[in-house]
This record gives C-alpha cells, sequence and structure tokens, in this order.
DNA sequence: TATGAATGAGACTTCATTCAT
DNA sequence: AATGAATGAAGTCTCATTCAT
C-alpha cells in the first residue's frame, strides 16, 4: 500500500510548517514567497499543495499552532490548587517563554499574527481566540481566589486579566523588537503590582509571590 | 524646481497619507496597492511618485507621523511638576487616546507597524524610537519622583517604564481587535497597580492618582 | 507481461473512457484534468497511465470510438438493395441518434473534437476519417441510385452526400446547445428537400421517402 | 492631457484582438498563451490586462467580433424587397464568406466557440444568439414570403431557417478542415433544394434562385 | 507638474506525468 | 499490476514603478 503513513504525513506537514516559520520570522508572511518556503523546507512546489491549499492557509495554520503551548501552560496552571500559587506559575511560564531564545521565530510570527488578525477573519478567530483562552483561565483563576479570600473583591477579574495579558503582550512585542531590558527586575515589578492591587494582606504568601527568584 | 507653493504641497502630501491610511487600516500594508490608495486619494498614479520615491516610503511616512500624538504628550506631562500629577496625566492622555474612536484606523497601522518594525530597519527605527522617546520620558519623571521621594526608591524606573508602556501597547492590541474590555475598571486596576508599586506611602496624593475619575 | 485478462483489462479502459466521456462532456476537454478523470473512474492516478499513454490518448480513443456508431448504420445501411430506401434508412438512423438523449455526452465531445481536430492531426485523421467514411458511403448509395435510373443523374454525388452530412452536423451542432427545435418538422422538411432534389420523378417512391413517419 | 483617445485604445484593443485571433486559430483557445498572445501582438503582458480583464474575456470578445459580420448581412439582405431575390442573397452572402480565404482564421476560432458554447455560459448566449439573429431574419424573411405567395404555407419557417443554418454550419466545419468540395456544384445543389421544397411553382424566379451564377 | 497608459518581473497555483512501494 | 504521493514546468494575472505627453 503506497499510502503514506499519517505519521510520516505529519512530519512532512510539520517541515513545511517549520521552514515557513523560519521563513516568515526573517521576512515577513508577505515577503515569503512559497519559492522560499520549498527551499526552505525542501520539498517540491507541488508538494507543498499536497499540504496546504493555499499560502494563507499555512500562516493560519502556524497561527493555530501557538495554542498548542498556550494549552499546555494552562494545563499546568490547573494542577495548582492554591490560587497564589497558580497565578505565580502561570506568571513564570509565560515570563520563561518570552524569554526563550529559542522561540524567537516563534514571537515574530505570532506579532505579524497580531497585525494579520486585524483584517483576516480566520487568522482573528484563530489569535483573539487563543488570547481569549488564557484570559478565561486567568480569571476562572482570579475568581477562584476572591472566593478562597485570597484575593480582594474589589477587583474585576476580567479587568485583571486583561490587563496582565496586555502586560505579557507588550513584553512580547518589546522582546520581539530585539529590547534586552533587565527581565528580572520587570518580573519583581509585575510580581509586585500583582500582588499589591490583588492580594487581601501583606502575609508570608505574598513573600512568595513577590519574590520568587524562579521568575526571570 | 517646484512650481507649487510649499503649503500645497504638503497639503497634498497629507491627502496621499490620509488616504494610505484609510486603505492600510482596512486591508492591510501588503493588501492595499498603489492603486487603492490613488483611488481613495485622488490623485494620479504618476502623481504619487513625485511626493514618495516608493510604497514602503509612506509606509515609513505614516510611522513617523505616529510621533507626533506622542511628542505632544510628553510636552503637555512635562508642563507638570509634580512628578505624581505628571505620571497621572501621562497615563490619562495615553488611556483616552487608546479610547478615541477617531484613531482606530491610526491604531490599526500602528499595529501593522510594530509587525514591520521587525524586519524593515527603517520602520524599526522609527516605531521602536517612538516607543524609546515615551520610555525615556517615564523614566525620566520616575527618577525625578526617587529624587523628590514621592516615588520608592527600589524600583527600576526603566523596568517601570518599560512595563507602563507594555500595558498601553497590549491595550491598544486588544482594543484594535475590537474587544471592549471594561476600560474604566481597568483604567482603576492599572493606577492602582502603578500606585501599589511605585508610591512611598498610602498619603492623600497617592488617593489622586488610584482614584482620578478622570482615567477611563 | 499482463497478468489480468485481456477481458478484464479492456473492461478497465472503457470504465476510463465513460468517465472520461462524462468529464469532457461536462466540464471539456481542457478543463477535464487527469484527477478529474481518476476521481469519476474510481482508478487510481497511476493506473490512468497503465491504459493510456497521455491525457490526449483518451481524447484521442474516444474520438475513435464514434465511429463504430458510424461503422454500424453503415453496415445496417448495405443491408438495403433500393437505394431510396437506403438513404431513407441512413437518414432515419443519423436522425435517432440525433436525438437520442442517451448520446447527450457523446454529441457534446464530438463536437469538441471538431474543433481538436483543426489542429491535432491524429484527431483530425480520426475525426474527418469518419465523415468520409460516411460520405463515401453516400456517394456509393448515390452512384447505386443514378445507376438504376431512381436518382437524377446531374446532381454531384459528392455535393449532396456532402450536404447531406452538413445538415446532421448542423443539426447536431444545435441539439447540443440545448435548442429543441422542432424535430418532425425538420425531418419532413429534409426528405422534401432530398427528394425533391434527388429523384427523378415524383412516383410512389418518392411518398415513402418524404412521408417516413420513422423519421423524428 | 496624456489620457489616450478612444480611438488610439480601440486600434490598441482591436490590435490584440487580431493577434489572438492567429493564435486560436493556429493552436486552440486552450493551446494559446497570454505569453503567445503578447509575443504576437507585440504589447506587453501587462497591457494585455488593460485591455482584457481576462484571457477569457478575449475569447468572449472574438465571439462577439462574429456578429458584426452576421448584422452587415443582415442589414444587406433586408434591403430586398422581394423574399426570393432577399433569400438568394443571404444564400449568396453566407456561401461567398464560407470560401472567403481571408476568413480562414475566424471560421476556425468560430468553430472553436461552438465548443466553447457547450459549457461557457457567456459563449453560449454569445455563439447562440449570433446564430438566432440570423434565424429569426431567416424565419421573418420565410413567414414573409409566405404571405406574399411565393412560399409554400406547408413549410415550418422555423424549421426551415434551421435547416439552412445547418446546411451553413455544416459546410463551415467542412470548410475549416481543410476539405475542398466543389462548392458550386453543392451551391447549386443547395439552391435546388431549397427552391424545390419552398417555392410555390416552378416560376422564371426559381430560374433565378436555382441558377444565379453569382452563388459560388 | 500632472497624468495615466505602459511595462515586465515575479507571485501563486495547477496539473500531466513519474516513481517508489 | 496497482497505488497515490511527489514533481516541476508552465500558466495566468498583479502591481510597483516608469515615461511619454
Amino acid at each position: 500500500m503506497p499510502k503514506i503513513t499519517e505519521a510520516k504525513r505529519e512530519s512532512r506537514r510539520q517541515l513545511i510548517l517549520d521552514a515557513a516559520l523560519r521563513c516568515f520570522a526573517r521576512d515577513g508572511f508577505h515577503n515569503t514567497t512559497t519559492a522560499d518556503i520549498v527551499r526552505e523546507s525542501g520539498v517540491s512546489q507541488g508538494s507543498l499543495y499536497l499540504y496546504f491549499a493555499t499560502k494563507d492557509d499555512i500562516i493560519v495554520a502556524l497561527a493555530d499552532d501557538r495554542h498548542q503551548g498556550e494549552a499546555m501552560v494552562n494545563a499546568l496552571v490547573q494542577t495548582e490548587q492554591n490560587p497564589i500559587d497558580a497565578l505565580s506559575l502561570l506568571m513564570e511560564l509565560h515570563g520563561r517563554s518570552l524569554i526563550d531564545p529559542q522561540r524567537i521565530d516563534r514571537r515574530k510570527v505570532g506579532i505579524q499574527g497580531w497585525a494579520e488578525a486585524l483584517r483576516n477573519p480566520v487568522i482573528r478567530a484563530s489569535v483573539v481566540g487563543g488570547a481569549d483562552t488564557v484570559r478565561r483561565e486567568i480569571v476562572a483563576l482570579i475568581e477562584r481566589g476572591q472566593a478562597s479570600g485570597h484575593f480582594r473583591k474589589d477587583v474585576s477579574p476580567d479587568a485583571f486579566a486583561r490587563v496582565l495579558i496586555a502586560i505579557f503582550q507588550g513584553m512580547a512585542l518589546q522582546t520581539a523588537w530585539g529590547e534586552t531590558p533587565d527581565f528580572e527586575a520587570m518580573g519583581r515589578l509585575v510580581r509586585d503590582m500583582v500582588g499589591g492591587s490583588l492580594l487581601t494582606e501583606r502575609s508570608p504568601v505574598l513573600a512568595k509571590l513577590s519574590t520568587d527568584p524562579e521568575f526571570t
């Protein structure tokens, strides 16, 4: 049976996506030609279209890809029972991913996805949907903390979630531009801001949130 | 040798830029053709190239344009003597501009500029430079406040500036995507975060920063 | 060395030809892809090339196919001894085939073959050759009738054959376009024309030719 | 004013159409590339699309073009008062055009148009519509002749028109294939058939119709 | 200066055909 | 024999830029 196995097919598809990611990160969606992707991936011009109906489909597929990482973060965060620990972990994980040098390309492409989302409905659904997932996760986490008395009740969970996400989006942007701020100082500051606005009292628990040396 | 007056020339140029802004906001940089801009502006295909050497030049010109607004904000902020008032004013002005419906197009184009800045050095210089100007302004402001004893000295001015900018970037992004969060709640939260992490003590001054009804 | 029997092979080949005929009738030779034929026939892309060396070969094979029908007509016509009866039968058979709804696809493909014959020598040989066979049959028939005194001697057999064929070609064309003329009236008229120009005298025989209710 | 004059534009358009006609006649619609037309016409690849939105548009334009000739024929025919003379003229004009060596390309393209009309609605409208115009003209002519008593009343005008058109279509086809029949003999035969089936009596007028030496 | 027709390089995609299994 | 994935040569069309008027 000459039919390709699903695994083989998936690996071929990923090969193309990886090549496309490199091209997009280097030259941008619109300055990357299918010929570039072909050259970078090693597959033939025709093969490209066995795996993706259109160049835009590759972009969409990459936008979707990002959520795999986010899903993993969410899963991990949900293992924490204590809302403070959970929030701390969430921030740490996102912070880590922000400065992971292996993800530079992915971040650059992600930012281009932000711009595409402004006018391409499919990409918007994917990009905005991804952010929404994270937001809902944070909202749930805050509400849990408010119910348990750890978090102040006069904080709007949605507003908090949006501000936290905004911080990470803005930092992702600055990082992608090649800025190299003092991540540790920023991490400390963010934890301090979050702790100060969210925690009911300065307690030993707070200490953890605002000094966790893990966060960089 | 230009036969038309400089004023006429400038107004014609602006006509093109305005048209281009609308096109870019609607279709994106790369899906906008010079023909689109010609149609939207009413000038002729040939004329376009009397005012801009290339299509990219139009993009660059629009990226530069944004700084005019930022420069005005800075100028205004610097009139405030009290650092707390200055910071409050800065946040208010940026916050306002964020939700100004008249600037939707400008914001959308700005976000596309973020993506372009990743690979186009000229645009990067303009976009990142713009953010840098604001950052330096904030840094100076913080240092002033630290010197005067209003602000805590254990806060890194640069980190603080970056986080504050990140918040506004992220919020600009979410707004541009058409999300409609509770801006008032977010404003309150941000002022609370800033106040909590920056002010030396809960004092009457803080009250101003964290409850200023002007900020939305 | 073929492992399958010749019968099996032939049936597979015919399967492909039938599918191709449907595709060609629906979309035209050039807008039909080999993938279309594969989908319609159920054979695999690779198998196609075990039965036909190229896509053009399929077209040629279909063009040849038509002559089987014509050959049958000729054979049948030759069984008639009386030239008037033979001519009548020939016209009836062709007329019938013209309006046979089962041959719509075949007719559509035939007309495309006419166009192809203009520039593809192989197809021309087949298409024009097919018409020639019919023409020679008619010429022989006319000459026979002239010799027997049934037909006027001042009629050029070749001219007559060509005009008769032209009538059927034109009617095939109009039918293929979906026109639905009054076939009976046209049949009557054609028989009348033929009778009037060919028969030596208005005789009982003529009555047959020009009123045969079979012809529609 | 650099705007091109309408005349210049039209001549440029015709230049392209003429080139396309040669290409289509030589290689067929689908084996002719836009590059071929560009080469044959001397205009640039881009210019082609200033005059025609699409390659198919060129085909459609050529299909439409044919009607100009038909319209002229009709106009001429309508100047004849006597229906017999008018029919004679119509046949003569079509007959002439059939063997005009200058129209070989046009005829070949016309036949390809027949095939295209089977599946392209726009071309069908044009091609079938053109034939319809001629048909209606003939029908009117016959009805006039029947009213005036020149033509037999038991002939269906529509059937007659269709048969006459079929004859010309079939002859156009055979001619386009490069067959060189005895046109004079065929013309004589057709006139005889028409006369025999249509005229009320063998009269001096008939003599004209069936022996008109003008018809070739 | 201003116009808009002209240019041609190059992009995306299709598809007949081949070939490893 | 049979399969269907792979190939790559073209083909159509777009569009930033130039240029004659």
